[in-house]
DNA sequence: TATTGTTATACTCTATAACTATA
DNA sequence: TATAGTTATAGAGTATAACAATA
């Protein structure tokens, strides 16, 4: 506990930073395959049909937001909608086209110049160690929506 | 270089899991204070009086966004503008009352649950060192604003 | 009555452009 | 002509609420 204030910032500050270049580099990745970055998110994410629900739990947004992310995917060839075991549900399932840039875009992300081409295997071991260890500690984020009347 | 996909995709959401956390702690101690994210940011950037377009650059905001900060601010009584060298400039400078505020906040993140109270100043400079290390073999993200028709 | 997906709407955040005043 | 700050407007992204079909 006897971290100070100024190295309390530091950490965050460059914690921050470093996510912001990860998602620039997988921003990279995704424009290289022609995709926006929520298109890509959801691309990668299917590995298998899924129903929209759970799109929009891993997604961790709105499931109404799933709906559009489905017709984009859809009008460019990469998913379809297909029938689920209840007839409420439909899955967005990906198509042959929609499998390979899932394919190439995965193989992008892991070329990226992020984590390979710069730690050892020994380091990035470290690493996700630490961040798991801060992340376990760290009380779950509850409420996302603060209101604050200004 | 030799890098899977999987580890590459577990290290890079683990790390914008980490960061998220860290905002949302951040985000709590400003709640404990009775700020929004975006004017506690302001007020424990503001050590000392600040141009609104330096603000803006620190932000990495527009500038035409500072002038609703400082309103904001002024308006809780924690900042006013003063005059600056030139007659065009105008500075933004934490009131006694913001002043406090801002020591208030940057103690609660220092004690916040984040790293303090989880890692070892040795564990903690290991994480710095490696999140270091990856920042600086990362291109700098060049444009944030990418367009697509869709 | 509860749940899935859809639609329509509203809200938040932030940038862009036009404007005033200084330089 | 260029710069600091302000104002007004517009856009992207996302949530909320009402709705239809199904369970």
């Amino acid at each position: 506990m006897d971290i100070t204030v100024a190295e309390s910032r530091t950490l965050a500050r460059t914690l921050v930073k470093t996510a912001e270049a990860a998602k620039h580099a997988f921003n990279r990745a995704a424009q290289s395959c022609g995709l926006p970055l929520h298109l890509a998110r959801a691309v990668l994410l299917l590995e298998k049909p899924m129903s929209m629900r759970h799109i929009a739990a891993e997604l961790a947004c709105d499931p109404s937001h799933v709906t559009g992310i489905a017709d984009q995917l859809a009008r460019r060839g990469l998913a379809e909608r297909v029938p689920g075991a209840d007839r409420r549900t439909r899955l967005v399932q990906l198509t042959d086209s929609g499998e390979e840039t899932r394919d190439r875009l995965a193989a992008q992300v892991a070329a990226g110049p992020m984590f390979g081409a710069t730690l050892t295997a020994a380091q990035r071991r470290q690493l996700l160690e630490l961040l798991e260890e801060v992340l376990a500690a760290t009380p779950a984020a509850e409420d996302l929506h603060p209101r604050t009347a200004d």
